[in-house]
DNA sequence: CAGAGTGTACTGGTCTGACCATGTGTGTCA
DNA sequence: TGACACACATGGTCAGACCAGTACACTCTG
């Protein structure tokens, strides 16, 4: 009987996956940065082997997932981009919307997240942190006789200072994604909006309350007031069981 | 003066972007549904009016988002999948390895998502899944012996069971993407284990008083101790502030 | 008639070579 | 020194070709 090796089972890689895979593997490897130039598709053609076919699509499959952008005409070749957390809320959109994940489950991470975000914050802000969510607040205050539009984009920036506050780039980029998916996914609803004033002013006010427990760096309070808050807003979407269990998300400094 | 109407921006739209478009918006609007199949590469330049290399282009950005899978010789076509979360387990992954995320944070990230998905668990497990979790720590408990590799495996299934029964696949996902980023960051110190005979004891004894608080339905236990046991498990990474301040991130239920 | 084996037509993967519109950088000209 | 125009390389797209692989129908055999 003859020895039969380990073998182990054969996958045909397609030609423009492994060049995928060795630019990706540079770009995390961080061999390649943001900001800097891949070399044009014809020369890559040449480093690579392979036709100008394959390394398109190899180019298309990077440009999707957010990694590089090529643009027609410029000689320095496709740009390696910063990662950003658009692709993820993109791809968390997409999702929700093949109903794979239920947009009870988004809101309810969004709760966790908000919550976690505004207890941090309340306790790592720095000062001149402190001055922005200030100013947030102070635009958004500016923002209510601009309509509705205008406004939700002054809340958003309040928002982004807050998590930018909590010190973690993790919630910060997952909280990101989630708002994104949030908003795309319910902005039917927000554009019949039934007494856009009323809202505004509601929100101020919550973001207002959020801010004062922050700035007294009380995490409890900035904590469950956010989770609440958004509870509140996203209330008709999540069963009332989790309303309940989501309620007390505490973020809490321990004693 | 002439009248100058509201134009709008003007973006180049790639043809195959139009392709892309088009598909994905058939998948979901229901047109095209799961197992169904695309016309084949020629039949889809006919239709849309391109060259095949459009259409390929096309075809590999929708597969790389892992909504469509071309497969060579197949004579129905391209297959559209099944929408999975897997696709945002990578991109959760790329950007937790791309972004320059202190490893402090990271911990934190899973503290937080650890703890909400112990006390979500607590409050929603059914009977079934919790003999899974009875059957991973019975499992743990049996790899002991087998050395730390086996017993580590056993340890992430007992953790991945607790995760699906929080119900929360965007939990889940985060989790299961946390904990691989984390493993890859920290896999050096862990190879040289000084006494993992004890080590593994001590997860084991962890996993155990946690799957009691879960057993009880109690939430609060259940989230308390999970995060103090990441603290202590990875307590020399985050600084001692945070861990102070992680250390009641409570997800509790309210009264 | 049933089943195993063969054949074939069409599939996707890759390549070559070509054309076009566009952006950059350079060189020119005032 | 400044504005301007040009040339060149780039990405986007196309047409046509070849190859290896798969599904399915067809044939041959028992």
């Amino acid at each position: 009987m003859t020895h039969t090796a380990a073998f182990t089972a054969v996958k045909t890689v397609k030609a423009y996956e492994r060049v995928v895979e060795q630019i990706e593997g540079a770009i995390s490897r961080r061999e390649l940065r943001p900001g800097d130039r891949l070399p044009s598709e014809r020369e890559l053609m040449l480093t690579f082997e392979v036709s100008r076919s394959t390394i398109r699509e190899a180019l298309r499959v990077l440009e999707s997932t957010g990694l590089v952008r090529s643009r027609p005409g410029d000689p320095r070749g496709p740009e390696v981009l910063q990662a950003s957390p658009a692709i993820l809320a993109k791809t968390v959109n997409r999702l929700v919307r093949l109903e794979t994940i239920a947009l009870s489950e988004l809101v309810e991470f969004r709760i966790m997240l908000e919550g976690a975000a505004c207890t941090l914050a309340a306790q790592r802000r720095t000062e001149v942190q402190l001055n922005e969510m200030c100013s947030a607040i102070d635009a958004m205050q500016a923002e209510v006789a601009h309509g509705p539009v205008a406004f939700s984009q002054a809340d958003v920036a309040f928002h982004v200072s807050v998590w930018a506050a909590s010190q973690n780039q993790l919630l910060q980029i997952c909280g990101e994604a989630t708002r994104g998916a949030l908003i795309d996914m319910v902005s039917d609803e927000l554009d019949r909006a039934p007494d856009s004033q009323a809202r505004m002013e509601l929100s101020l006010a919550h973001d207002r309350e959020i801010l004062a427990a922050i700035s007294a760096g009380d995490g409890a309070t900035a904590g469950r007031l956010a989770r609440s808050f958004v509870i509140e807003y996203y209330g008709d979407i999540i069963s009332p069981e989790s309303r309940a269990a989501l309620g007390n998300v505490a973020y809490e400094a321990p004693v």
